[in-house]
DNA sequence: TCCCAAATGTAAGCCATCTTACATCATGCA
DNA sequence: TGCATGATGTAAGATGGCTTACATTTGGGA
C-alpha cells in the first residue's frame, strides 16, 4: 500500500499528477494551452499519436469504442494530471479516444520536447514511468476483478478507487469528483446502465453511500472497501 | 497493423523479443543464469521488485491469484522475451506471480544494471518502451473484450494473438507454441474449463482448428480472426 | 420560466455461463 | 508396464445480470 491505511482517502495526485508546479510552468513555455468544451473531442483512434497532454482544468475521460453502443472507460483524468502518455511508449496511432467530460483546459506537448524535457530531469522521468506501471497494475487489477467479481463488488472497487485518486473530503463522507452518470459507471466496471442503477440504490440502503443527482458521497470507506476485496 | 496482413501470423517476436543476439550476449555477462524446473515459482505477489528476467529458452507465466482457485493469466512469455520489466517502472513489490510453465532458462539483471545498460543504448530502450506499450494496448484489448464479448470470442481473439505471438507455422495451419491445458485458456479468458472445452470442441467442428492433448493448431487463421473481432 | 433531452427508477423474462457431478482418456513416473 | 494424476468430455440445473420496456425526475438552455 503506498498510502497509510488511516487516511487512505488522502488524494494520491502526488502521484498520478506526476509534474511539481514549477515543472508544468517551464513545460507551459513548450506547450500550447487549449480550452475544450464539455463533450469535445482531444483524439481519436488511429489518429497519429504525437503529444502528451497535461489537464490543467475539468475532467478527462479516456475510453475504447466497439462496434454498438459498446463503450468502456480506461481512465478518468483530473487536474495536474498528464494522459496520452502512450506516444511515448511508441504508440504510432491512438488506441483509444479521449474526451472532456466537462469544460477542461490542456496543455498540449509534442513528444519529442518533453522526451528532450525529461532526459534533463530524472526525477520528472522516474515519475513518469512510475505512473505508467501505476496505470497499469490499475487495469491488471480491474481485468481480474472482471473475470472474478460480481458487480457490486467491481463498483465498490471502483469507488474506493475514485475516492483515492478524486475523493473531496467532506463532513461525514467522502465525495467523487467527476459527475459521473449511472452509464459512465457502467462503462467503467463492465456492466449495464440499469444494473448500476439497483447496485447503488442497495449501497444507498445498507448506509455504504449517499447519492444524488450524479454525484456519490462515500459514507463508511472501510466498509466498501471491505467488499471491494474479498480477498484479504 | 504492424505486421501485413498476408502474413499476420509470422511470430511479432521481433517486437516482445527486444533484444539483439548481440545485445543479449553482452546483458548476459551482468547477469545469472537459472534453470527453473516446470511449476517452480520464479517470483511471487509482494516479493521485492529487483530483477528483470530474460528467458531463454522454456515459456513463463504471469498470473494473479485471487481466494479461491481464481487465478488469471496476464502474459505467456516465450524464448527471447523480456518479463518482470515492472520493476523498471517504479514497482516496489511484485504486483503478479510469475512461473516457470515448462522447464525454462532465465537470466536474471539487476535492475539497476539493466537501466545503466539501456542509458548506453537509446535503441534498446526505445524498444522497451514499445513493449511496454504493446502489452499495455493488449491488456485494455482483453479488459474490452471480457466486457463486451462472448467467451467464443474471445477465446478466438486469444488463439489470435498466440498464433501471432508464439505461432508455428506447419503444413495446413498455425500450431500454438506453449502447449496450454484448458483451465490455462479458461484463466486467459476470464472464463471456466468446462466452456473452454464446449466452445474449442465447437470450433474444431467448424472445421476453425484442429485439437489433440494440449495442443491447438489453427486451420482457418481468417475465419478466427473474422470472429475474434466483430467490430471492423 | 418552460421545455426537452438526458438521467434515473423499476420490473419481468431470458439466456449465456457457471456449478456441480461424474466418466473417460492421456501421460509421466515408479 | 501399470498406476496415479491431471486433462478432457458431457450434461443437467441454477442464476446473475443483460434486455427490453416504460415511467419519472432533473437540469440546462431557449
Amino acid at each position: 500500500m503506498l498510502v497509510d491505511k488511516k487516511y487512505w482517502y488522502i488524494k494520491r495526485s502526488d502521484i498520478f499528477s506526476v509534474m511539481s508546479h514549477e515543472e508544468m510552468e517551464r513545460l507551459a513555455a513548450l506547450s500550447t494551452m487549449c480550452e475544450f468544451k464539455k463533450g469535445t473531442i482531444i483524439y481519436l483512434l488511429d489518429e497519429p499519436s504525437e503529444h502528451v497532454y497535461l489537464l490543467k482544468e475539468g475532467t478527462i475521460k479516456i475510453s475504447r469504442l466497439g462496434g454498438d453502443g459498446q463503450e468502456i472507460i480506461l481512465d478518468i483524468i483530473a487536474p495536474g494530471e498528464i494522459f496520452g502518455e502512450m506516444s511515448l511508449l511508441g504508440e504510432d496511432s491512438r488506441s483509444t479516444m479521449a474526451q472532456a467530460a466537462e469544460n477542461s483546459l490542456i496543455c498540449s506537448i509534442g513528444k519529442g520536447d518533453f522526451f528532450s524535457f525529461f532526459s534533463s530531469d530524472n526525477d520528472l522521468a522516474f515519475k513518469v514511468l512510475k505512473m505508467v506501471g501505476l496505470k497499469r497494475v490499475e487495469i491488471e487489477t480491474r481485468l481480474e476483478e472482471l473475470a472474478h467479481c460480481s458487480v457490486s463488488e467491481r463498483i465498490a472497487s471502483l469507488l474506493t478507487r475514485m475516492a483515492k485518486r478524486h475523493g473531496i473530503k467532506e463532513e461525514g463522507g467522502i465525495k467523487i469528483r467527476p459527475r459521473l452518470t449511472h452509464r459512465d459507471i457502467a462503462f467503467l466496471v463492465g456492466s449495464s446502465r440499469e444494473t448500476v442503477t439497483e447496485q447503488l440504490n442497495q449501497m444507498k440502503e445498507q448506509g455504504l453511500i449517499d447519492t444524488s443527482f450524479m454525484s456519490i458521497t462515500i459514507r463508511d470507506p472501510e466498509a466498501l472497501e471491505r467488499i471491494a476485496s474479498k480477498r484479504q
